[in-house]
DNA sequence: ACGATTAACCGGTGGC
DNA sequence: TGCCACCGGTTAATC
């Protein structure tokens, strides 16, 4: 599952090939044509794929941007700026290639969904196993509200006192730490991987309420989210089961995780506890972490 | 009015 | 081999 480390990973690769750019035509799958046209939004959100099909040609992108775990697509047409905003769910991903046989895995082929083609040669091509990701374009980033509710880049230095606001707010105080720094409104980008990670490393039982944590360790917490996200932008992201980067390869980070999917903690050796918190799959060591 | 729960979008994966 | 429950990021709708 791409988390904020893996989309910064597939931005920075792509800035440099598809800036500047401009999109000739569009190709949308059978499956998602089908979706579409019994009323589903699979994928192709807040439009049918006409008007999609339609107003993509002649678009040249601008700019790439990774907001949260989304990216951000600044693209103009005719002089006019809109946002193409794509998010990849649980198996999105991001091809740049010459042809379709490039993309080698058959898992990924086999479910390309949206292909931009390039008046300069070259395709875009999004691949979605599941079909959980999203593809909207606007106009601006206010006309899709919840975009403008997502919590701060955990790197901006207003990150932490909003983060900090949120812990003492009473929808938020009684729940349990995981699902409250998992919650985008309150952090931006941290998934089951990377919340798994930092209350590991902090030794915090990730059932633990949030006003059971002192303010201290509330911001040692933050801070330990901040590490382990750069940490993996530096090792090329986590490719646990659908992530793969624009050329297909694996990143690296997911060999460096201490708890995330381990049997045994690392540290006093104990079999690890599964349980779900918050209705997400958690692993935690039962007795190193309180 | 707000918070909590449920449905929606799906197919790979693993257990039986 | 075959079936089927399970899983999950995020929003929208409903309770």
């Amino acid at each position: 599952m791409p988390e904020l480390p893996e989309v910064e990973g597939l931005v920075r690769s792509l800035k440099p090939i598809v800036t500047g750019k401009t999109i000739q035509s569009v190709e949308v799958s059978e499956t998602i044509m089908t979706s579409k046209a019994n009323g589903k939004e699979a994928v192709l959100k807040g439009t049918d794929v006409q008007s999609f099909c339609e107003s993509m040609p002649r678009m040249t992108i601008k700019q790439i941007e990774r907001r949260s775990k989304y990216i951000y697509f600044h693209v103009i047409k005719d002089g006019i700026p809109y946002l193409l905003v794509s998010h990849l769910g649980m198996s999105g991903a991001w091809f740049y290639v010459r042809g379709l046989h490039e993309i080698i895995e058959e898992k990924f082929k086999r479910h390309t969904h949206i292909i931009f083609y390039f008046e300069e040669g070259g395709m875009l091509v999004y691949a979605d196993i599941r079909r959980f990701g999203e593809l909207r374009l606007l106009k601006k980033e206010e006309d899709y509200p919840p975009l403008l509710l997502m919590a701060p880049e955990p790197f901006d230095l207003n990150a932490l006192d909003h983060y900090l606001e949120m812990s003492t707010l009473p929808k938020y105080e009684n729940k349990p730490i995981k699902e409250f720094i998992m919650d985008g409104h309150v952090v931006s980008g941290c998934g089951n991987i990377y919340a798994t990670e930092a209350l590991f490393r902090m030794r915090i039982h990730p059932n633990r309420k949030v006003k059971r944590i002192s303010k201290e360790r509330k911001i040692q917490l933050f801070h330990e989210i901040v590490i382990v996200l750069l940490d993996s932008i530096e090792n090329g992201g986590s490719s646990i089961s659908d992530y793969r980067k624009i050329n297909g390869e694996s990143g690296n980070m997911q060999n460096r995780l201490q708890m995330y999917g381990k049997k045994e903690c690392p540290v006093c050796h104990a079999k690890t506890v599964q349980k779900t918190i918050g209705g997400r799959t958690s692993t935690y060591c039962g007795s190193c972490q309180r």
